[in-house]
DNA sequence: GTGATTGCCTAAAGGCTTTAGGCAAATCAG
DNA sequence: CTGATTTGCCTAAAGCCTTTAGGCAATCAC
C-alpha cells in the first residue's frame, strides 16, 4: 500500500483548497479521503475527527489572511492604511470564499484554541493600528474597531452572497466609497 | 394510526422554533420527525427535501422580520428611524439566532422563489424608506442601503459569535453609538 | 355509507462520521 | 545490513441523516 504521505497540516491546506472549490460548509472528511484517494478512516490519524479538520482549515486561513493585512500595512497609515486593509479582506474573501468562510467558523476556537486564538489577535491588533492615525480615545477606540469589523466583514458577505448583484453601481464601486466614508466618520468622530 | 396534522406551513414554524433551539444549521428533516413524533418519511409528503424545509423556514424568518420593521418604522423618520430599525433587527436575532441565521440562508431564493425574494424586497424598501429622510441622491443612496446593510448585518453575526464578548464594552453599548455614527455620516455624505 | 383522497407507515439504499483492530512500509538501533 | 519499532493506511462495522417507493388506514365529499 504506498504511503500518500498524509499530515494534519496537509489535511489543513488541501481542507482549504477544497472550501474554495466547493464552499466550506461541504468540506467533508470523506471528499478529503477522496481528494487523496485514500479510505476515509485514514484521515481519523491525523485529524481528530469533522470538527477539528474544520478548526485546522480555520486557523489555516485566518493565519494567511493575517499575514497577507500586515504586509498590506507595511509604511502606510490613514486613509490609506484603512483602504489598504479593507482591500486585503475583500480581496481574500473573493480569491478564497471558502476560506473566508473558514474564518468565522468561531467553534474553531474552542476546538483548537492556541493558533486560531493568536491569528485573531493578530488581526485585532492591525485594526487597532490603523486606528492610530485616527486619534480616538476609549471607549471611542473599540466602538471604531467594531464598526469597521462589521462593516467590512458585512459588506463582503453580502457581496459574497450576491445581494448586490441585481443592482447598480457594480459592488466593486460603492466599495471604495463606503471606507472612503469611514474614513471621513472615523477623522470626526465625536 | 393517529394523525398528527402535518403540513408544509406547520413544519416551516416548528423548523423556526428548532432552528432557535439548536442552531439552523443543525435542523434537519429527521429531527423535525421526531419532534412531532413521526417517522421520517412522513415529512416528505409535506417537503420536497430538506433544501426545501431550510428555505421554508427563512421565508417564514424573512417575512416575520420585514413584519417587525414595518411596524417599528411607522410614524417615524430620520434618525429616530435608523434606530428603531436597527435594533428591530438586532433584537430579532439576539432573540431568534436560528431564524435570524435562516434569512441569511440565500439558496432559499432559487428553492422557493416567490415568496422569500418578495420578503427581501419589502426590506429594501424598508431600508430606502429610512433613508428618505437623509435627502441622498444617486449613487450615493444605494451605496448608503449597502453602507447600513453591512454595518448591521455585520455586527449582529460577530455579536451573536460572540466577538464583542471579552471585551468593554458591552456589544449593547456601542451598538446605540454606531447606530449615531452612521446617522451623523448620512447626514453629511458628500 | 361508499369512494376518493390524503396522511403516515414500513422498507430500503446511499452517504458521512467515527471507532477498533490489523498488516505493511518506513525508520531506527546496533 | 538486519531486526525491531513505529507509523500509515486498510478493512470492518455501527450509527445517524436523506430520500424514494409502495402500502394501509383515517378522513372527507356526497
Amino acid at each position: 500500500m504506498a504511503r500518500v504521505g498524509l499530515s494534519g497540516a496537509r489535511l489543513a491546506l488541501a481542507g482549504a483548497e477544497l472550501a474554495d472549490e466547493v464552499g466550506f460548509e461541504q468540506v467533508t472528511v470523506s471528499a478529503l479521503a477522496r481528494h487523496f484517494g485514500v479510505q476515509v478512516a485514514s484521515l481519523y490519524s491525523h485529524v481528530r475527527n469533522s470538527d477539528d479538520l474544520k478548526a485546522r482549515i480555520a486557523t489555516v486561513a485566518l493565519t494567511e489572511l493575517a499575514d497577507q493585512a500586515a504586509a498590506a500595512l507595511a509604511g502606510r497609515a490613514g486613509r490609506d492604511a484603512l483602504h489598504a486593509l479593507a482591500d486585503v479582506y475583500r480581496d481574500y474573501a473573493r480569491a478564497h470564499p471558502g476560506r473566508y468562510a473558514a474564518t468565522r467558523h468561531t467553534a474553531a476556537a474552542s476546538v483548537l484554541g492556541e493558533q486560531y486564538v493568536a491569528a485573531g489577535r493578530r488581526h485585532s491588533e492591525l485594526v487597532r493600528a490603523v486606528l492610530r492615525g485616527y486619534d480616538l480615545g476609549e471607549p471611542a477606540q473599540t466602538d471604531a474597531v467594531r464598526l469597521l469589523g462589521s462593516t467590512i466583514h458585512g459588506y463582503i458577505t453580502l457581496e459574497l452572497a450576491g445581494s448586490f448583484s441585481h443592482s447598480e453601481p457594480s459592488a466593486g464601486e460603492s466599495w471604495p466609497r463606503i471606507i472612503d466614508a469611514l474614513d471621513t466618520l472615523l477623522r470626526s468622530w465625536s
